[in-house]
DNA sequence: TGGCAAATTATGTCTACACTTATTTTTCGA
DNA sequence: TCGAAAAATAAGTGTAGACATAATTTGCCA
């Protein structure tokens, strides 16, 4: 092993190893000093190229246990959410937006419940519709934390509470769901789908260190697909 | 300063000038000798923590261009995508499973193409159901390269494809696609739910180095949701 | 003025070593 | 024999310095 031998060639080779079962499931894999001698590089190189894969969940990495293949490797897979405006330009479709409703109002129990707060709370509730060439794309159904985004202060009439948020807000952490709902008669309306339809919905509750921020369902018409590499 | 700073602290730090506007939007970022220097560390410690911050899309760092806060942050959301068994028994139910059929047959159009392969080829396809506490849980609608899982050394009656093939097959990479669709007849009467049905679906594809080894869909019961932290 | 080449610069990566921390294994005493 | 303390081990992290690489800036020449 003449070549300098980057970390990343030494993950190609560790990944090699699993993949042909050189190092297999279950079995410990040589430690990092090992390795690093017969790779003739620094530990640390070895290091990175380790922590790499473990990070890809195709390694796990314990101290003193050593480093193992799992037998049964969890696959991670990335997405990344964008501003559903850039997620339409990115298609080279034409964007549009039209803001529908911005409003106190009492929230229903689930929402209520990703705000952690007591019962009788008053919340901001906005709703939106995104295009694409001029047809819905999506629905935003968002409910704001009025003590963060103040009624009056900020209006989302021309930019969307998805794109102010993401621009203004500082997060710190949250949780997104995926799923599958039917269309009921509101969401067909504005969507213009037949009421009934199979929609994919992402549910979003976004966090700082404090309080909720918000939580926002995008409702997105018939034919929407997320998509991730593996 | 005083501590020593480890590289999370640093992250930490950045995350807070971050958020709090310090290190505003579009603005570059003092450069890693800098804040080697102000935190009174290494720069290779400095390089871990903006490294990590860059890889959860919260930084930009280009060669030369230095660091910088992107205007419109992508956030990333990691889902682990376990082998359905473990992700029905994580939720501390029954597992069960049932081979539909096994069989080789021609695949429509939208699967050959996952196969980047002539027409005219044939595929193995295997269709079975996972259940949870009894109850269908999961369709799984699967085509194999029956060049790499030959019909008659593998046998999915009791061990699913799923499975199997996560302990046993190398893989390089793939995609996974998301959505939403309505139960056709087949599937409501597999999942034990009404015809229209709203179901969120898994389109997943597998590929090694030199060909594609399996692409699936997983059509999920009524109500699944899938979810990720941010 | 235009364009190419060279200098500059910030990040990327590697090394060798040291020290820390979590965890297992061993040892030894009650 | 049990259990707690001590030793051993492997990964985690930090440091200082060096060189590599990519991209921008500068400067020169046509």
């Amino acid at each position: 092993m003449k070549r300098p031998a980057s970390w990343q060639a030494i993950r190609t080779e560790a990944l090699r190893r699993i993949h042909t079962g050189l190092w297999s499931p279950g079995a410990r894999i040589p430690d990092e000093a090992e390795l690093a001698a017969e790779f003739s590089c620094a530990r640390a190189t070895v290091n990175r190229a380790l922590r790499s894969l473990a990070e890809d969940g195709l390694l796990e990495r314990r101290r003193k246990g050593g480093t193992r293949v799992p037998t049964t490797p969890v696959r991670k897979a990335t997405f990344e959410i964008a501003i559903i405006r850039q997620d339409i330009e990115g298609r080279s479709q034409e964007y549009g937006y039209r803001l529908i409703d911005d409003r106190l109002a009492a929230p229903p129990a689930e929402v209520l419940a990703e705000f952690e707060t007591s019962r009788d709370v008053v919340l901001r509730h906005v709703t939106a519709l995104h295009f694409a060439e001029g047809r819905p794309f999506c629905l935003e159904d968002r409910w704001l934390n009025p003590q963060i985004v103040k009624m009056g202060e900020v209006e989302f009439g021309t930019l969307s509470a998805n794109e102010w948020l993401v621009r203004n807000i500082a997060y710190s952490g949250g949780k997104i769901g995926f799923h599958a709902l039917a269309a009921d008669r509101d969401a067909a309306g504005k969507l213009e789908c037949a009421e009934g339809a199979a929609l994919f919905a992402i549910e979003r509750t976004t966090r700082n260190p404090t309080a909720t921020i918000t939580f926002v369902r995008l409702t997105y018409a018939p034919g929407y697909r997320m998509e991730a590499k593996l």
